[in-house]
DNA sequence: CACACAACCTGCGAGC
DNA sequence: TGCTCGCAGGTTGTGT
């Protein structure tokens, strides 16, 4: 489910209803996510939260005792908060913060919870080759032409890597290249300036549509209140195939790259 | 090294 | 009603 715009939709709900509170317990089930969570995840109990941030497709708590609570969402994964969550099938890991819990439920287990050190999270072996966030200053077509260089495989792939840009996942990689006008099936390197510019501007354009939409449900997905997002609506190509372009009225195509639907319009995509 | 692909899981809709 | 098949917002390990 959850691209940047999801995480940061859920870390922007959670902020103001966690921050300053206190952890009571935390409750995990035997069932392992993508890791093992740590064993000393249970002695958070007694810490406060200090802040909700995101790092790549991470959700970052930070609690005065300099832990940090790292969640992933991998595909179907939920953190909701609130007094009255209902128990339901896949929750994984409840932590009670006075009289509201905060639940994460994923019925893939693609997702993890885990605790690092504040101190640690760089160098850990999640975060130590992450990218550039694509909603900053510094992501612009000149970081781009670097890193494009010598590149093959396609386009799509490309920005989808965490390694190069983070947070871009299969439904905004497929918007952004078609607001570039860009085949999703060009080779990295054969990208001119002038593509690269409309590539990082369409990048950005998109992932903040999609915050202001609330990200995009298309099935697990809900904010940390449980409301479903908006952008699903907008979608320009991504689940698309066969109905005409909004631009140019070509059927929508869809092909599979490295094993991933993706959607264009073959007469604005060049 | 750089890339393609399978594997990790469960659930759901389509088609028979 | 009930089966099987294919597919789903991600990441990572393996193989070429």
């Amino acid at each position: 489910m959850p691209e940047l715009p999801e995480v940061e939709t859920v870390v922007r709900g959670l902020r103001d209803q966690i921050v300053g509170k206190k952890i009571q317990g935390v409750v995990l089930s035997d069932k392992k996510l993508r890791k093992q969570y740590p064993s000393n995840l249970s002695a958070i109990a007694g810490s406060r939260v200090v802040s909700v941030e995101r790092r790549s497709k991470y959700i970052l708590i930070t609690l005065n005792n300099n832990d940090v609570i790292v969640v992933h969402l991998g595909m179907s994964g939920k953190l909701l908060f609130g007094s009255k969550i209902p128990e339901n099938k896949h929750d994984h890991v409840k932590i009670s913060l006075g009289s509201e819990n905060l639940v994460y439920n994923d019925p893939r287990r693609f997702g993890l919870v885990t605790l690092i050190p504040a101190n640690d999270l760089e160098k850990n072996e999640l975060f130590c080759e992450l990218g550039i966030e694509p909603l900053t200053d510094e992501f612009d077509y000149k970081y781009l032409k670097k890193l494009v260089k010598n590149k093959t495989g396609t386009i799509k792939t490309f920005i989808m890597n965490a390694k190069y840009i983070v947070g871009v996942g299969n439904i905004y990689a497929s918007e952004s290249l078609f607001y570039a006008g860009i085949d999703p099936m060009r080779k990295p390197s054969s990208l001119t300036d002038s593509e690269l510019k409309k590539l990082v501007d369409s990048i950005k354009k998109v992932l903040i549509a999609a915050i202001d939409s609330g990200g995009s449900t298309l099935r697990d997905y809900v904010r940390s209140n449980g409301d479903v997002g908006g952008f699903q609506h907008e979608f320009a190509v991504y689940g698309k195939k066969g109905e005409s372009c909004k631009l140019c009225g070509t059927k929508i195509a869809m092909v599979r790259i490295a094993g991933r639907s993706t959607f264009y319009c073959n007469k604005c995509q060049k």
